[in-house]
DNA sequence: AATGAATGAGCCTTCATTCAT
DNA sequence: GATGAATGAAGGCTCATTCAT
């Protein structure tokens, strides 16, 4: 028995890094195998070697990005399980917004071109990594929407939130899309500190969440009566 | 009289309408010529002879398919420059998502794309385009956050909103993605009707503010005993 | 009878001149269609109008250039024919170095380029144009190297001068190859003036003549005794 | 011990024999990839694999095929440093008539090429290999014409005898002018040995010099009376 | 008589992948 | 186990030429 199990993997190591730089940077049809062996030191056939193909290590190195991110910023922010509601909603969201913020990790990025363009590669990753927490999220919500509230409801605040803490992705490739273009872009919103910037999403969406309710009851009460 | 003032112009038309779906398909990159004319009807060599290149020819299908989208779905939402200013407010917000949700127009993928692999050729576009939308919008959330907000909280005010906009296009790619991954997704997200999202943006999008606004004077009021 | 023979030439000549230019520029693969068309304010299909072809256009800017340029500078250069062998010899140097000088004229830079690159499409003008002159050339050289002289030792004068008229055309070219390459060159030789060239060429030659004349001379002298 | 130090460059350098000939023969815009490959023996995307672009390439191939023309034919023409400078004048105007002569280095067709349709690719080549042998002859020029000769005068000494020598390369290019247009072309001076050439030149030239020396001398005798 | 539209062949280049050591 | 060499398919672009008015 030797102490690493395998230690051989430095190659494939630097291989898989090098690659969600690359990926995370390019997307998945932008980034050259070529570029990436170089990034690795590696020769150009390395890529092959060692995952047999360029869609193969866009999916491990899709997983390893996640993670990598998910071990940085555990999904529940750090609050237990016993505490209150928007306590736990504010740690997910703190949660969320660090791990597309972190320039360590590359997973925003890499979201983002694969959404863009899809390349059907990450059905596995997407099942076992991303569902997960969608649903943890999900189950917060509807705590806070009340027990009044349908799916539909639900879904919509949600998409509220999700889409606000999705924004840090967007913002970093307005601003490429606006540098790129020649195009001066305030960049004085990049500077607010994520802390602030999960504050206000907690706030605004909790007063969001509050008016639905709110609506909900108000509803039911018309209807009741 | 005549329909057409240029008959002549159909093959260029029909390139750009094949390339506006294409390149909201494939993104840039992706997008190859040969399919562009391919959809066209048209020889290989029609790009080249109409607009020179392919940036060209994307630039180009940029602008159509905004002005098309932007015809189609006034900045506005058809409220009168007049009208209190959450109406105003409501307006903007129903126009941004149905423009985005608009099948016909490809704005929404277009600029999905653009964003996750920026190509810098459409600093004009953004420049006449976009841009001024997204001061009138600024505009209509500094109204509503009142006098007394800093530049940092407009702007945070501004990306909540305008993320859950967004959040059509990203909704529309993450389909793509789970369905690509060979993954069941429950579109019944999907089928809500477009008044209902923009209705609970709007109202989601009010209480956070008036939530901003109250904190504001809270503060001063805290400030100036 | 109308007074000029073809009024409606006037696109036609303005594709010839055009041509000259860009022809004697590029020479005939690099030169473009559409580039001389562009020059001459025509249509992309008028040199296919006018003259069927590139490679007729080709031949005829040709002809056009070479009579432009033999009609400004008699091959003669202005000796009348009952003159020395000497003052005849040095009109024939000055009327070729100002031939293949003049600026206006783009024959040696065609030329040049056509040797370069040969077409094959030159025949007839080379069979009607360059021949002549060249025998009438070398009838004079013949003259001065005297009767002894061998068809090969007339060659070999004829060789040495006609290189260094030539050398008009290559300096010009070599000017360019230094010059696109990045390399300062001292254009100083570029600025002697035409009548300077031709009377160093002609007194350079002269002396060359004389002394292959003396040479076969002794020759003649050693083999008689 | 092994004949060649890295056998796996065989086709690296059939590729570099290949694009010697077809860039000779054609010139740089008319030489094809394709074309080069095919004679290599080779794969079509052999040269973007071994010389990245068919510009490199281009430039490599020039080098080559200059220091085995120089390796031939070395500058000097055997002549050693320390005999008289007729000699040495000899031995230059033999090595390069034999360089430009000799078919088995296509140094002569290139330059002509490329002189006739310059690229701005050679800049380094032309600095290292091209310059120093201009200057070494200019050095023995200046010698024979004597210390009262003026840079100009030089100059055109110069010309005149690297015209002669150049014409070689004209010489050649002139006879497929001639044989492509399909016109009968005396080829008896093609017929005529190098040695001798080289013989012409050089008495030719020296007779020239020398009276441009004696020229020379007596202008400075007059104007010293 | 003359033109704008359209064509198809050909070229250079890129790149993921495979081969032979 | 790992690499440098080599491959073939595909893409964007150019350009002389033809077509339909």
């Amino acid at each position: 028995m030797n102490t690493s199990k395998k230690p051989q993997n430095q190659t494939r190591d630097q291989l898989l890094e090098a690659a969600c730089q690359v990926f995370a940077d390019k997307g998945y049809r932008d980034a050259t195998i070529a570029d990436i062996c170089r990034r690795a030191g590696a020769n150009i056939a390395a890529v092959n070697y060692h995952f047999r193909d360029k869609k193969t290590l866009y999916a491990e190195a899709w997983r390893v990005g996640f993670h990598r991110s998910i071990k940085a910023h555990p999904a529940d922010g750090g609050v237990p399980a016993g505490a209150p509601a928007e306590q736990r909603f504010r740690g997910r969201i703190l949660s969320l917004i660090q791990r597309f913020a972190d320039p360590a990790s590359h997973e925003l990025a890499m979201i983002h071109k694969e959404m863009a363009n899809p390349t059907g590669l990450l059905a596995e990753v997407v099942r076992e990594c991303i569902r997960p927490i969608r649903q943890e999220l999900g189950a917060i919500v509807r705590e806070l929407v009340g027990p009044g509230a349908g799916d539909q409801q639900v879904m919509l605040c949600l998409m509220s939130i999700r889409a606000q803490c999705f924004d840090r992705v967007v913002r970093e490739r307005r601003r490429d899309l606006f540098t790129k273009a020649g195009i001066k872009h305030d960049a004085e919103a990049d500077r607010i500190p994520i802390e602030q910037i999960a504050d206000h999403v907690t706030r605004f969406s909790l007063a969001g969440m509050q008016d639905v309710r709110r609506q909900i009851e108000t509803d039911a009460a018309d209807q009741s009566e």
